[in-house]
DNA sequence: CCTGCTATTCGTAATTCGACGAATAACGAA
DNA sequence: TTCGTTATTCGTCGAATTACGAATAGCAGG
């Protein structure tokens, strides 16, 4: 479809000064758009520890499944996954975050529509 | 696969720590899940004002895509759409935005992993 | 060596998303 | 009333997501 006219312009940090990275806020609310991965971070934020399998069991779906909610979570930089054979010790990348929540602050921080509803 | 039975406590109730709303977070992050909406919210964040066919015109899709961004954003709460015909005024609901920016803000305020990267 | 434990990858379905043009709706103006 | 402007809905298509079980990969320990 290549619907892409906007600039796609390199990971080499040019200086959007005025405009936002829309790519990179979508794609870190993309990775938070499923509520097993809420549950993920949830769990992980609870428990400051890590263990794979018990993540499994905390969000009740299939392991193959777990593990591709884990891995879309990896890709978003949302945690990491320190491998400590024969398990996987994951923990939150809580810097990860910082542009999605700096974009929802200036949301929030916007004035209420005039017309109440 | 024991389905685990998606419990849905009201939220009103007393600790709001151990009932996250995984899936309220989730369709929150969802609606900010596309490029295209993370600018229409952005638009609306820049120009105060509203008008429906220069949001258009901002993110460079047709007309019914653009509709139908409109429309995800208001299902989940965060635009509000005022009628002025033949136009409609859109406006940021601020608000809205709130359980997402404190779960991430809780995110974010975590413990960095003890290993380093 | 084989066995068990854990996590990931593979193959495959069902469903949802994202995009477009065409058709439709709804009102102000002529 | 008819026309013009604007927004939404409809129908459709390919692509992506989500889910599962089966198969695979690595290591610790008997």
């Amino acid at each position: 479809m290549a619907v892409k006219p906007a600039r796609k312009l390199p990971a080499g940090s040019s200086g959007e000064t005025d405009s936002l990275d829309a790519e990179g806020i979508a794609m870190l609310a993309k990775a938070l758009a499923h509520p097993a991965r809420v549950k993920v971070v949830d769990t992980l934020l609870r428990r400051r520890s890590c263990i794979g399998c018990d993540i499994v069991e905390e969000i009740g779906l299939a392991a193959s499944t777990t593990s591709e909610h884990l891995r879309i979570l990896k890709e978003a930089g949302l945690i990491v996954g320190e491998i400590a054979r024969p398990r996987v010790c994951y923990s939150l990348n809580p810097e990860a975050v910082a542009p999605l929540r700096a974009f929802l602050q200036l949301v929030e921080a916007a004035p209420a529509p005039a017309f109440s509803e």
